[in-house]
DNA sequence: GATGAATGAGAGTTCATTCAT
DNA sequence: GATGAATGAACTCTCATTCAT
């Protein structure tokens, strides 16, 4: 049982940071193999050569390990190079962040949805550092439509709080259906459409008068030409 | 006119129907209240007033359980009519899908995270009924694209697959956002927000002639038919 | 490995009540033999040869359980005809209880370790049915005190804290000495004593004239003696 | 006039005596504030500034530690100057004791406990040094109520046991009744009352003739030697 | 002399599930 | 049809102690 990943009994005696890094790449591994519900301290132990005991040495929880090998991805995430600094052109900056949100979603689905579905649920959310994390993320994102707003490339009248979820919602679960093996899946083109319909969504210069007033006028109009109609037909047969 | 025996519970022998039917209900109480990872089998027994063994005599487990919960809250939401048939604008017909999934999600966001996220991993989910129950809420949606599409209001230029992500995605991220206390949400803005950039997103002649000019046609309509009706009242007239 | 004591595989499935009623003696005699900090529930449910699973049903915690013991312990001491009712003689009533409390203590003598020392430091301590069981019997001691102070038997100069310290203290003491092996023990002698020593101590007729008066007094006789034998010497010599 | 060389923390490399005091004294507080069974040799070794491994180069386990605190606090009892030496009267030295008794309890209940419960209860008890410097304080209890029997100032028909557990069990019960928050406790208070108690009860002449006949004598003594002072005047006076 | 990484045995507890009645 | 007593495997977490460095 237990088919172990070639980091077998890796010496003894490691040095504290060696030993956490250890521990939370192997965290990591089995999380991603098992998922949070099925994942268990003792794999990760087992997988590293050492006892549950070590691990708690530590972390001071299952959880605690877990949070801790969140916040570690996350700085992964945001080590990344803001690509396109200033400059770059509204859809490039926009398309960067949802590819590499994209990718790293993909890369580590069970990661993921702990973060986005355990911890967010977390009442101490707010006060964690995956929290603030997450912001920098987000606040990115918030940061290039504000200012597409400001430059009037984007349309300010939509709350940024139904563009975040739009981004952040297609990205997931665009990645899901992917994990669930439904089709082939290039995060590219992925992310490419995503910021099509993104950017088309609430591009500028669909200010127009009012788009209820068409469908109101448009009422009218078919009441107003159906009466017309009518009536010309009945002169006609007069 | 006794008919209890003294100490008797509630009731005792109920036929089949009604006793797997008030499981069932039972278990979207406590799946609502709980969470699937705090859902207890021992829970609903106790609320319904029988036994835990009792509950194993109709579900072969917990997960069949609360995979015929789901079957049912999903048709319930297939049963609502679809509102608008056919001759319905494109853009009625999107929010109403729109508009009921946000508040079937809302409404019970533990069932909804039960089938997307746990349900949806299962390898034989393709199997199941809920499967083929959500590849209906699916197919409408696309099916309102597509005939966008064909009637040429709507680009086909994008996957469906994308479009349908970025539709349920934003719903589910907006909803579960809500649940976690960020904001206030109101399920008819959400609807209609999201409608609006999804639309525009992958609407036809979105950087064409401006739509504007559609609002300057309806007046010139509006203006000419008002002209019309005028002259036609004053021809009855005379 | 676990010499195991006759109860072995005691049939299965029992009535509730009674399956409670061999754990809780089980737990007693673990107790008894352990002691608070060795109590294993896993070695109760081995003596009862049923699985730690079944304890569980029927208590919350181990905790819970030896609670339920405390309590079933009071309850037989409570039970005990209150010897010696109104009319019985000061010592005789006072005897008795010292005597019952002694008898009982010492045939569980870690189960009233646990009472004592462990239960009395509970926050939740003056919540418990224990607390409750324990003030009637510190009642009846004060009862029949009280009644002494009131016929005039007894001083009613000391603190009932005090006299109650002394007399649970001394039973207390003398029980664990016994239990250490410090020499043999008789329940009665040792009621005895305690019984004589405290009586002596706090009764009546002590209350003469103020001892301090009789200091003065002989003093005074003293000086007046003195002098009286001075004259009559004097006298003599005359 | 640097001579730490950077990062390091409190201070190292310490005479053996200066280090076991150190950990004495930490464990001494830790057992103070936690509690026996909340006592962990970690604690000990952080609030030292040590690691767990040096504690185990000087005491051979958690209980050597514990027994070597409780001598050390015993040798302190018992340096104080037995303060009433031969001469002072019977009732000063009991009360000397016993107020010191309590006051020592009082400081450090969680080592009494330890001592006077678990300790005791080890089956070596005997053969360590506190049982030897317990043994000390209540020689020393025994001496002055032998020397009071020896005066016949106190009965001699009692178990010096006996008397020995009421002593130390109304002490302690006293002392434990006070740290569960049972009502305000003055220690002089408290020593008073039992130091009364404990004489009167095992005083001498308590069955004679009544005390009030003391006073009864003593009244007739004084008229009858008022009389002869009298009937001397008198005399003078012719 | 001191460290601190590592242990390991096992504690209490949980809960879906079974099956004799 | 219903019970409910019983399970048992598995979980997370604890901590005194050891010993290579």
């Amino acid at each position: 049982m237990a088919t172990q990943t070639s980091t077998r009994p890796p010496v003894r005696r490691m040095p504290r940071d060696q030993r956490v890094a250890t521990i939370m790449q192997t965290a990591r591994e089995v999380l991603r193999e098992r998922g949070y519900e099925q994942f268990l301290t003792s794999e990760v132990a087992e997988r590293c050569g050492i006892s549950e005991g070590t691990i708690y040495k530590y972390f001071a929880s299952k959880r605690d390990l877990l949070i801790r090998v969140a916040e570690a991805w996350f700085d992964e995430f945001l080590a990344q190079e803001p690509p396109s600094r200033q400059n770059r052109p509204l859809r490039d900056r926009l398309f960067h962040v949802i590819y590499a949100s994209l990718a790293t979603i993909r890369r580590e689905p069970a990661l993921s949805r702990f973060v986005l579905m355990d911890l967010r649920a977390d009442p101490n959310y707010r006060k964690m550092r995956v929290f603030e994390q997450n912001r920098q993320v987000t606040a990115y994102v918030m940061d290039v439509i504000e200012e597409g707003v400001r430059r009037g490339e984007l349309r300010g009248d939509f709350s940024m709080k139904l563009v975040r979820d739009i981004i952040f919602g297609g990205i997931e679960h665009q990645t899901w259906a992917f994990l669930r093996g439904e089709g082939e899946f290039s995060i590219e083109e992925a992310a490419d459409g995503l910021t099509d319909v993104v950017l088309r969504g609430i591009g500028a210069h669909v200010h127009q008068p009012e788009p209820i007033d068409v469908t109101e006028a448009l009422s009218r109009l078919e009441t107003v030409t159906n009466a017309l109609q009518g009536e010309l037909t009945a002169l006609r047969k007069s």
